[in-house]
Parts: structure tokens; sequence; C-alpha cells
RNA sequence: GGCCCGGUAGUUCAACAGGAAAGAACAGACGCCUCCUAAGCAUCAGAUCUGGGUUCGAGUCCCGGCCGGGUCACCA
């Protein structure tokens, strides 16, 4: 419809001023039903470079357009807006097109054929995954399903860290308990891991191996067990949550295939790393930072920010045409040495994109709850699904922008119930399949609907807002901000509940009945097309 | 102090990359179940931190304040 439009306001604007460089017209949705379905600000543009008042412009662009077709009416309004009411005939075709697409009404092809990489939640398996995870998690995946929803080849992978000074801590920790167990009077290491769970891989380690350990408490089974077990546990988290991931990445495979070293040589060819103090520097001053950075400690370790940048171009020498990184806010500042890393390396950095989301706020009690998963303060992402469900769960993460923090009130969460918003767009699905159910029990359809027989306000409304989805779909995609997509299913089911109060489908004649019935069939479409896309389910009855 | 987010109704958040009269939800007030599920619908009340600027037009863009969070390590 809106490439419709540019293309008969181009001609009708090339017919009136052929002198005149024409900019860029834009269709936009007026926000307010009376200003009709569809409008121009181009006479407003237009005013300096023809040199009339926009009303005026707009009235002669008004008569010079064709009349008929998919447009029922032209209005000038305000200071100079063009508004477009659309015929009903092309809401009516476009309802049978929808129909038509059936369950895949809502795809598009914008990146058809194209590889992405997600890479997200990327927890080192210290622990469970906290609640402080999950909106890396969900908006990881959704923004995947996304992806794949226009058209992308999209892969999720979880990139994690087993080498580190965390998890040797982790499994000295596990060695204490497994020594308190067996009646040793042994102390957690300094800073060690507090959580129950560390007692439970202990107590399995007995189980299966007795005292065999006590001899040698450094061990590496210590480490090895907690890993696994901790590993097991986050992954049915994540299938709890509906994320299914399709690789795993260990940084220290990057130590054992020799890209660390590869990627240092390269970047000392190029003259950008130097030896100052013991340690190896990067010259991210370069880059318009204040200072260079470190790449390896003059004790010979990496800094991360070597191998994040090595990772990366792994990523894209496998060849994926994007590859996105899902962070928290604290990890902003890593990003700009990655992309100049990858960038002086011969990378096109438009390959390479971020998500930065904010923090989600804990409330506790009306006050804000510091989270530590070492300290074992922390509420596990399975506690919270054990609470209020996965489908809450993910609705809650998706809900709110990613730009700005997410105040997560545990008691209100857990207390939400029938009050939840996630409610207000299953129950609009479930109502559907619950009239579905009664109306085929009492009427029998033959032949193809009139669709023409739906001239109540609120059907055309609501046809207007399925004519919207695949939109939807791209603008939440191409802006890495699934709530837009829920914004935009809430306002179908607040147009349908609208509907249901104000038209019937049960007792009216059977042509109606059956016209309502198809428009319904395409709403229930999308309700189910959408809530798939966010992971949520899409339940027959409540 | 430098850089990055954010500041919208009592509260939590929208506003689709500058458009017309700033939308929901919760909390508050009030109405609707002899009617396909009241987990719903309808009505009322209520907001753009502050000072300049750009523009026909600013919550949105620019500059200066103020407030909150993050980040600036040879920690991950």
């Amino acid at each position: 419809m809106n490439d419709y439009l540019v293309k008969i306001l181009t001609e009708t604007l090339k017919k009136l001023y052929p002198d005149v460089q024409i900019p860029e017209i834009t269709i936009e949705k007026p926000r307010i039903v009376e200003h009709g379905d569809a409008a121009t600000t181009i006479a407003l543009q237009l005013t300096k470079l023809v040199g009339k008042p926009p009303r005026n412009i707009a009235q002669e662009i008004k008569e010079a357009l064709p009349s008929g077709g998919w447009i029922q009416e032209v209005e000038i309004a305000g200071p100079g807006f063009i508004n477009f009411r659309f015929a009903d005939s092309f809401l009516f075709d476009k309802l049978a097109e929808i129909l038509n697409a059936g369950s895949e009404y809502g795809k598009g092809t914008q990146l058809d054929g194209k590889k992405y990489l997600v890479e997200f939640v990327s927890a080192n398996p210290t622990g469970p995954l906290t609640v402080g995870h999950g909106r890396n998690a969900v908006l990881g995946d959704t923004i995947a399903r996304l992806y794949e929803w226009i058209g992308a080849d999209v892969d999720r992978e979880y990139y994690f860290n087993n080498a580190g000074r965390q998890m040797r801590v982790l499994g000295a920790s596990v060695s204490a308990r497994y020594q308190q167990i067996l009646g040793k009077n042994t102390e957690l290491p300094e800073g060690g891991y507090e959580g129950e769970y560390i007692r439970d891989i202990a107590q399995k380690l007995v189980d299966g191996k007795g005292d065999s350990l006590l001899s040698d408490p450094d061990n590496i089974i210590f480490k090895e067990t907690a890993e696994k077990l901790i590993f097991d546990d986050i992954s049915r988290t994540l299938e709890r949550m509906k994320i299914v991931m399709d690789s795993f990445f260990n940084e220290n495979d990057l130590y054992e295939n020799g890209s660390i070293q590869d990627v240092l040589k390269r970047l000392r060819e190029k003259d950008l790393i130097y030896d100052e103090d013991g340690a190896v520097w990067f010259r991210t001053t370069l880059f318009g930072k204040e200072k260079d950075t470190v790449l390896v400690k003059s004790t010979g370790e990496p800094t991360y920010r070597l191998p994040d940048i090595a990772y990366h171009c792994n990523k894209l020498d496998r060849g994926y045409d994007k590859c996105i990184d899902i962070f928290g806010a604290d990890h902003i500042a890593t990003y700009p040495d990655v992309v100049s890393g990858i960038e002086v390396l011969g990378y096109d950095k438009e390959r390479v994109d971020v998500l930065v989301y904010q923090f989600v706020t804990i409330v506790m009690d009306g006050k804000p709850f510091k989270m530590s998963t070492r300290k074992a303060n922390f509420v596990t992402l399975d506690e919270l699904m054990d609470e209020v469900g996965a489908d809450v769960t993910r609705f809650f993460f998706l809900m709110r922008s990613p730009g700005t923090h997410l105040e997560f009130d545990i008691a209100q969460a857990k207390e939400s119930g029938e009050k939840n918003p996630v409610y207000y767009l299953q129950y609009a699905y479930a109502r559907i399949q619950s009239i579905m159910r009664k109306v085929f029990e009492s009427y029998k359809f033959e032949g193809e609907a009139n669709l023409s027989l739906l001239t109540h306000e609120v059907e055309l409304k609501v046809i207007k807002d399925l004519m919207e989805f695949p939109e939807w779909i791209a603008s939440a995609a191409m802006s890495k901000e699934p709530h837009r997509l829920i914004n935009y299913l809430n306002e179908v089911a607040t147009d349908f509940h609208k509907f249901y109060h104000d038209c019937r489908i049960l007792g009216e004649d059977p042509a109606l009945a059956y016209a309502r019935v198809r428009l319904l069939a395409a709403v229930s479409m999308v309700m189910a097309n959408g809530l798939s896309i966010l992971g949520i389910t899409a339940p027959d009855r409540m």
C-alpha cells in the first residue's frame, strides 16, 4: 500500500512541479483514527521548494491525484497533511491474502539467504542461571527467532571459559565441601562459592568415589565434575525457557588451536602492539581511546580482550554474514576494542553488531536486591519459573525496551497471576478457539466466505491491524527490540476483545457468521505466529 | 572527571528512527455477566527533569545544567 501511494504521489508531483527536486516521500500511519489510514507530509516539506502555503500545495496534489482504486478518500487536514482512507474492497482483498498465507503470514524476505550468528547467555559454568541472566537469554533467543522470520539462517552460540581463576576457585570450593562432608574441618577458600549447589556436587562425588579423593584435594576432578553438572543444569534451565543452542564455544580452544598467538602475530606485524613493563599493549589510543590497553599481562596471561578479538575473528571466518552479541551494560566498554581489533585485522566491522541491554534491577520486598553468584545471594531462573512459569518469565524480560532498566519485582511477578499482561494476549487466542469450537457445532459453511459483509467499524479496524503484522516483525528484528512486537500484539488483542464485545457469531445469519469466522481465523493466526516468535505458548483454553 | 544508557501519570513502561490531540498496565473512582470464557469491555481522574537552540512542527535532534544506573584495571 505504501509503495502504491508513493508511486502515485511521485507521478502526480512530477506533473505538478516539473522543475522542483522532489524530496523523498514517506507514508505514515496517523495516530488518530479520524486522520485516516495513511498520511503524507509531503506538502509541508514542499512549502519552501514550491513557494506556496502548504495547504494550497496539498489541495493541488489532492486534485491531481487519480481517483478510485485502493483509495476511497483523500483529505487535507491541519497545516497541510494529506490523509488517505483505504477502500473497504482493498481491506477485504488483504484479508483474503492473509488467510491464504496461513501459518506463513508475517514472514519476510529481508534477510533471505543470510547466515547470522547470535551469541548469548555465555555465562561461565560457576553456578545456576539467575534472574540476572534471564534478560540476556530471552532477548538473544527472541532476536534469533525474529531474524529467522525475516529469512535469515540463524545459529545460536554459547561462549564460555572453563580455564580462568573463577573456575579454579569453583573446583577448590567443591573440594572443601567434599572434605567437610567426610568429616574434615576444612574451610572454604578465600572468595569461595557459598551456594548450596556446591555441596550437592560434593555429595555426588562422595556417593561415587567415597573418600578416595581425600588424599588429593587439588584433583582436577573437582572442577571438572562441577563444570559438567552445572552445565547440565544450565542446559535444562535453557530448555525450560525453550532455548536450544546450536553450539557451545570454549574459549580454551582459541589457545589450543593457536588463534590467540595468530592474532598477536598479525597485530605485531602491523605494529599495533608493543611490549612495556613485561606486558603486551594494544595501541587503542590510535582509535580514540585515552589509554592503550593491555592484551597480555606481565604474568603471561592474556586479558579477556585478546580472546574476545580472536573469538570474533573465528566467528567471521566461519562465514557468517553477521555476528550479533548480546551484552549487559557492564560489557559495553570492551566492545570498541573488539571492533577495532577485527577492523585492523581486515574484517568489515559492519559484520559484527551488538545489542546492549540495561541491567535488571531485582526488587524484593520493595527493596533493590544485590545479587552475587559467589555469595549465593540470587534467585535462580528455575526458581522463578517454578513460581510463574516459562511464559510469564519470557514475557517479562521481553516487554520492555532493551535500552531501559528493567525493574523486576519478584513479589509482583509471583503474585501477578491473573493480572499478568501475558494472559491478555493468551486469553485473546483462547477465546477465539473457544468460539470456533462452539460455532462448528451449529454451523456448516460451504464455498467462499463473502468478506465484504464485514462492515462494522471494529471489524475493519481488526483487518487493518492484521495488515501491519509483517512490518512489525521486521521492525522488531531490525531494531533488535522485541517489545515492539508485544506492543503490536497488544493492540491486536485489544481490538479483538472489542470485537468480541460488539459483534457476535453464534445466532447471526450464516453468511455473516462465516465472514466473521474467517476474520477470527486470521486473528488467531496472527496471535499464534506472534506468540511463537516470542516463545510463548498459545493455549486453546484457559 | 571522560565516555555510554536512561529521566514521560502516584508506580512500571509505550510513543513504530521529527509530525496532528503523548498511549497502556497497575494503583484510585464509577458502570457492564438471563448474552460465543468478566483472565474481558466501557467511563472518569492523572505526565514529557530544567534552561537555551534548530524546525512549518520537538518527548524525539543540538548545546548547557540537574538526577539515577553503567563503565573507564596487568578482574572476568
